[in-house]
Parts: structure tokens; sequence; C-alpha cells
DNA sequence: TTCTGTTAGTGTTGACTCGACACTAACCTG
DNA sequence: CAGGTTAGTGTCGAGTCAACACTAACAGAA
């Protein structure tokens, strides 16, 4: 298999899907395009990859760019190659996704006038390419790991209660959950542990916080 | 974001790992390679992705050149980056992986004399670049999809005996599972359906013949 | 024809998991 | 101190899952 001359060469880009939680809502980040095509579209964040370099380490580096933070959860999602899916010409896109704890964001009222802001997934804008097709399978993985792996806990801070974690819960299945049996199975697993802490909050009986034992790992479990 | 030059793109190339069941074991399919890098060497079939190629069509067109074969299961894995897979220079690869039915190939012994050979996941030889990881992966996403969907039944023939079925199972899970509960399972599954035929086999009862209700999709259960 | 070897085929039970369900505890405010 | 609000806790029934042993049907040999 010889490899073929430089010209006749897809063009290899990222897009990255970050997740967040605030205001009770799963929400992601969408940069508004410039240039065309899509010109001001909402987008995914991405970049074109480099010859030399890692494909992953692009989309980190994307991440980085839009959000400011590193060391966070990223994970490949899929690679969308549709021909038609850049209308200037072939482009294939290494789509990730990303979770990151709200706690770690700076919070900017002005988002949208530097072309960056933060959107619910229930009232996303009309997005650019195939960027509607990613954020549903990312939105999938995220809802189908939360049941077999321990990725919920890339949302929370280093201290939580029980209740903010069943918050997080609920909104990305986007349903209610039974309130002891999600105690008994959040302790039964053994991820998490209580502190010495608790967190007045109101006027009404103070929270336990707990921390996650391996906040660095997603743990696949069952 | 400007599109690069058509210098200083990477190569996009895809790989698939293509299963089958023969003489009771899990085998796949190696190509030898005839050129360096890694001459010699065992390696999984492949091909370039051409500027106006679509990359699914072009992993099924690579496993049509292998196995002859066209309409089978074949499902997007991942898509490995290292940049240092390629000793050459940077080429990415789309990996996929594909199921089929022992049954529809047709048996050569001479294959090993064309470079081409059903190895055994047991006893694989040394293979090219990163290729062992692609097989690990593929193997890992058979298991885990066995439990949660209906892919097993992509290596089946047209009919089959549950004891057929019992076999693709064990062999992919490389265990033994108790006969009474694998029967109830895949009869409560309401996935296959008994014919009137029977095959008789040697000498002992004969066993009754199943067929898959829809061979073609592959559904998510659970 | 009968006996033997071989694979096909069939139900029950106990352990465990999972979801439904309601009340008390602790704090703040007025 | 009464009322409002969130935190925190246990039981029971239903369903699921794994363990387990015997009979049925055939071919071939004696």
């Amino acid at each position: 298999m010889p490899l073929p001359t430089e010209t006749g060469r897809p063009v290899l880009t990222t897009n990255v899907v970050v997740f967040t939680l605030r205001d009770e809502q799963l929400k992601l980040l969408l940069i508004r395009r410039r240039n065309p095509p899509f010109q001001g579209f909402w987008s995914l964040p991405g970049g074109v990859v480099g010859k030399d370099e890692d494909v992953e380490a692009n989309a980190m580096r994307t991440l980085e760019d839009g959000t400011g933070l590193s060391g966070v959860y990223l994970e490949q999602l899929y690679t969308f190659s549709d021909p038609a899916r850049d209308p200037r010409e072939r482009v294939i896109s290494v789509a990730y996704y990303a979770l990151v704890p709200s706690k770690r964001l700076r919070l900017r009222t002005d988002e949208d006038s530097e072309g960056v802001g933060w959107f619910s997934l229930n009232e996303l804008p009309e997005l650019a390419f195939d960027h509607v097709q990613m954020v549903e399978t990312a939105h999938q993985r995220l809802a189908a790991k939360l049941d077999y792996s321990t990725i919920a806990f890339q949302f929370m801070p280093e201290r939580f209660t029980l209740s903010d974690l069943q918050n997080v819960f609920q909104i990305i299945l986007n349903r209610e959950l039974d309130k002891r049996n999600f105690r008994k199975r959040m302790c039964a697993m053994d991820q998490i542990r209580q502190t010495s802490e608790v967190r007045k909050n109101g006027s009404h009986r103070p929270a336990r916080l707990y921390r996650v034992n391996n906040p660095h790992e997603v743990q696949i479990i069952k």
C-alpha cells in the first residue's frame, strides 16, 4: 500500500462537544462562525489536525482554547466522514466529547459578543455542518455511560452533596429519580466517601458533603 | 477556520477487523505485507481513503476485496492517530470491524500462498503497525455487544440450531454457558423463530432449526 | 432387537436486584 | 415557636438470574 501523493488527501479536523451543567441544565459550548460556509451559524469548537499532530492532542487544545481548562475528561466519540458534510471539499472530522465541572469555568456574561456561548441542549440554535448529529451522538453516549461507568463524577466539584449528584443524573437522563434508591445505589458502588463537613445552604437541614474517591479515573462498572 | 493547503495533510486510511467463526474458534482475516514497512508481517486489511471517497465505503470495499462478500455487518470501531503509528509519515486510520458468517465464505486451503489467511485470536502472529491494539479493541467491543444487542446473529447462517448459537456465544465470550438458561434467554428476547425443520447430524436426537427474525438489523436490547 | 453412546430438549428453586413508597431530622425565618 | 424547606433513612414485593439433572431421539454396534 504505497502512500498517496500529497495532492488528493482529505482534510482532517476535530470537533469537541463540551458539556457542562449550569442552571439545572445540560449545556454545551458553541462558537459562532465568522467565515463561510455557514457564516454566522453556531458550531462546535474544532480545529484542523496538522501533519504531525496527534488527533486527541488537537481536540484537547481545541477544548483548552474554548474553555481555558485543561485536564478535563475527553473521549473519542465517532469519526464523521460523509463526503458532503463540508460544501467546500472533503473534510473528515474526528469528534470528541468532554465533560467539565461548571465550578471550574469562569462565568462570562459577554460571551455572545465574543462569539462564544453556552447553550442548553433543549434550546440549540441551528448548527453548522453535521454538528447536530455529533451533539445527539454525544448525548446518547453520555446518558448510556451514566449507567455502567463512573463518568457522572466528572461533572462534580471536589465536594458535593448527594442531592447535587442526584441532580446531575436527573438532568442528563431527563427524568426524576427516587431519592432513597439513588442514594443506596451511589453508596453501594463505593466510589464516593463522606467527608466530615456539611453544607448549610438555607433555612433547612444542612447536607453532608461527599468527595469522589478517584476523581481522575472513569471506571467501567457492571 | 481556513482549510490547509494540500501539503501538510495527514494520510487517511481504513483498517477492518474481519471476524468469523470456524473450527470452533473466533478467527480473523490477515494479509501479509509485501512491502516495507513491516514487510512480511501480517496485518489487517485496509486501504487509503481517496479525496472524494466515503470512509465507510472504503472500509466496505476493503472488506469485499478481502472476503468477496458484501452486505455483511460493518461498524466503526475507533480512529487511531498516534503520530508514530506509521514510521514513514503521519497516517491516521479509521478502524472498523465486520462479522461474517463462515458459511458464506468459500474455504480456500491455499490462502497463505496468496498472502491471505484466517488466524485464531489465540494464535495471532506478530502484527504490523498498531494492529494488535485494533484487534483487542474490536474483540472487547464484540464481547460487550453480545450482552446488549443482537449482534451475535450476524454470525449465523440462515438456519441454525440453538446449540450452534450457544457455541457462538461461548467462543466469543470464551467461557461455557448453561444450556437451559441460555435457551430461555434466547427465546425470551423474541428475536428468533422455530422452523418446522430439524437437522439430523449423527447418531443422536435431531435438533430443531431456527431462523433470525430480522437478519439484517442489529438491535440494541436492554 | 436391544444396548450404548451422543446430542437435544425441558422447570424449579433460592439469591439477589430493583423500584415503589412515607416519615422524621435539622435548620432558618417570621 | 410554628411553618417552610431540604436532608436523610428502611421495607417489601416483583422480577431477574444462576445453579442444577433428567428424559428424548437418533445411529451404530452387538
